[in-house]
DNA sequence: GCAGAAATCTGCGTGCGCGCAAACTTGCGT
DNA sequence: ACGCAAGTTTGCGCGCACGCAGATTTCTGC
């Protein structure tokens, strides 16, 4: 919940340097007893023992059992998505930068950690921890969109982030549905080849309320 | 969480009576408890006790303890929004009837619960829990626009459903922010009066892919 | 270096959410 | 009227989230 010091390892160092690697430890343990063991057979006693920390440590970083799990595939997407927000050239319209950007970082991400997100879709638990991650690029996304409208309403800027972020869910929630029936049915991986254009389809019916707000 | 017996009672009849019967009974026990003690000070035991149920039962109903006492203030709001929003003349259109069917069901029911929001206003967990209802319009107003946009693509209204839910919990946070800073300083009741108005403004950048999802 | 301040880790206790299976209630068919 | 099927309540147990206060580690000023 604490992006400040990504950047710059801001704070005197070795005691953010210790938060870090614990927090890293947590996550690595989480996932990787997580996939070992079903994710129903890993209690937080676990991930604390594996990490090397006391039990009521864990939930010092982390509110829920689920969220080091899903942390691991979910990351810091929400800064970077806000970067990439940011980082688009002036020349192109708002709705392209904001749609273009979550494509990408969603995109990107799917690579390194998918047979952890084949663990996700299997259970209803992760999935939704999964999804609840949406919200967490509200914030960020403001501070980008206000960014490219200028000296606008802020106001604004925060409605329209809130929406992209509760169509993103959608689409997430419409994916992991479809693939569930699809490994259901078919009995193979997911086709996360369709997610962009999912993305792009659900983000569609935003683009008047970015154009109109850019003017 | 079912709706579809609120218009005709359906189903046999003393099943459903009995259930709503106790459902009452647990909303009334939370709101009466939680005003008389405060909000921390009462247990689910001390809820299920009152309404003469077992303690396990209330967790058949709600799945959290705050959910008991916001749900008599918040109460079907959802099912009232999307009758609404079903009911404006075919005239107006898609935003205008969205927009004004929420502020109507989001002021009218301010004036009964006025002591409880004052309580929900005061305790975080309750102003969570409070905030966290407007993702329950959801799935109706889905419908309720599908039912406008015609034989349109029901993708776009349930893009539209969610982003308009967000909007709405982006105005109810920052009216419940404001009215908690206004309480700290001046020390006096909320100026419920601004809601409305605070509503059409968070929800007037959605207008125009409302507008556009029309034709 | 060295106290004092500040942040973090940890054990303990309480309350909550929920799966499970047995008792009980209600509805329906005959 | 009666017995079976479906639904609801309840006790029990487990694991999780978190506030609290003491011990421990790290930072800062001198």
């Amino acid at each position: 919940m604490d992006y400040a010091e990504t950047v710059t390892t801001r704070r005197t160092g070795l005691r953010e340097q210790k938060k870090q690697a614990t927090r890293e430890a947590l996550r690595a343990a989480a996932l990787r007893l997580a996939l070992e063991r079903g994710p129903d057979n890993v209690r937080v006693d676990d991930i604390a023992e594996a990490a090397g920390v006391s039990p009521r440590t864990y939930n010092n970083y982390f509110s829920s059992r689920e969220q080091a799990i899903v942390a691991a595939v979910a990351g810091e997407r929400e800064a970077r998505v806000a970067a990439a927000v940011a980082d688009r050239p002036d020349g192109v319209g708002l709705a392209d930068a904001v749609i273009e950007a979550i494509v990408d970082q969603y995109t990107a991400s799917d690579a390194p950690g998918a047979d952890a997100l084949l663990l996700i879709t299997t259970r209803p638990a992760l999935r939704e921890a999964f999804v609840g991650t949406t919200t967490a690029i509200e914030h960020p996304l403001t501070e980008a969109i206000a960014g490219r409208l200028g000296d606008g309403d802020p106001h604004t800027a925060r409605v329209l982030a809130a929406s992209v972020a509760a169509a993103v869910r959608v689409a997430l929630e419409q994916w992991l549905q479809t693939t569930v029936s699809t490994c259901t049915a078919g009995g193979l991986v997911v086709p996360s080849g369709s997610l962009p254009d999912l993305l792009r389809a659900t983000l569609a019916p935003l683009r008047p309320a970015l154009d109109a707000a850019e003017q």
